[in-house]
DNA sequence: GCTTTCCATTGATCTGAATCAAGAAAAGTC
DNA sequence: GACTTTTCTTGATTCAGATCAATGGAAAGC
């Protein structure tokens, strides 16, 4: 059930037994399926989830009911509204399942728990946040420097598995494009 | 020198007179005037600077040779290239200061030494990048889901000084827009 | 204090992506 | 396996913001 937790977190962490069974105590698992919600914008952020299985995307409605994707988690991956999560504040995100997932879930209370009793877990929430930050930095770097194309073939050589994944359009949301413009150039890239 | 410094890090870590010494003897203070960078695209990140007086940003120039300001950093707050800094690759970024200013730095190996020694430096670290971390998601957001007059007024209302201070072309840049394109903003705003 | 560079504004025009519309294909559901 | 929903594609049109161009004014630097 946590092996895919335990595989990411060891790789990074050596860990004692009584650790891993500390750490292990803490977690919860979840299945969820396609299309359900793990947050709802206008909720509090409950929990870091780490996707076991599946896929998951968070993203947020403009005035006018459009979506826009902020980003995707697939096997391996951590997602989270960090900001409601750590801060208590509702968060402006959804958080919604893209196919059926099982996932590790940690609470904030266990997370603070956690934090205090375990250096190994507090050394990898600084690593986690520390890679979270840079994600983001690379996405507005690309998302302020970048043409829609450039974006999309950055993306393309970034996360091959997220654009195989991923429905179309919401890859064209994740890049602020509308569906047919990603369409469009997808059709430019590969008649060249 | 250092005062803005400690009293910001002593306002959310209380500290004993002893860390305050061993903090402040990894710490190193200067001087940079308008115009001179204190990162320049394709160095290494040394440092995180304090912004004890004056102003600076980071941007990135794109293939047309374009700038696009990435953040400001007025006193009190801090600049770097966090991902260049704690990774050792080159930055993608330039860090130029807007007005003459005073800078308290901390470089790699005194940063490594810190988190080692300090446990408050190191929760003090924690949260630094964690509102990093926030403050960049507020901007991804923003720029996802918000018009360009939506974004400008968000910005306005939430960091007043920053666009009284800054010349309101590298606040266009901030925004992704043309300096043209945010002078006809302001003036629709005036007008109504 | 004078010169030069930089900066903000305004107008005219252009353009790339959005929108609107419709049909085909694929996936999901019962 | 038929039906429904979702997803992707293609074409025509529109529009917001970029670009080009020019001016007046402010700040920087000598």
């Amino acid at each position: 059930m946590y092996d895919n937790y335990f595989r990411q977190l060891t790789a990074k962490m050596p860990l004692t037994d009584d650790e891993r069974a500390l750490i292990q105590s803490f977690l919860s698992v979840k299945k969820i399926r396609r299309k359900q919600y793990l947050l709802q914008e206008g909720d509090v952020c409950k929990v870091v989830a780490f996707v076991e299985k599946g896929a998951l995307r968070s993203y947020t409605v403009d005035n006018e009911g459009k979506e826009h994707v902020l980003q995707f988690a697939l096997e391996g991956w951590f997602i989270s509204d960090l900001y409601s999560f750590l801060t208590g504040e509702v968060s402006v995100y959804t958080i919604e399942a893209i196919d059926d997932s099982e996932l590790v879930l940690i609470n904030q209370p266990a997370h603070e728990e956690l934090l205090k009793r375990s250096p190994s877990y507090q050394a990898y929430m600084l690593q986690l946040i520390t890679g979270a930050y840079i994600a983001l930095q690379r996405r507005v770097t690309s998302t302020i420097s970048l043409s829609p194309e450039e974006r999309y073939r950055d993306l393309v050589a970034l996360y091959p598995n997220i654009v195989q994944r991923v429905p179309q359009h919401m890859i064209a949301s994740y890049l602020g494009l509308t569906p047919e413009t990603l369409s469009r150039i997808r059709r430019r890239l590969a008649d060249e």
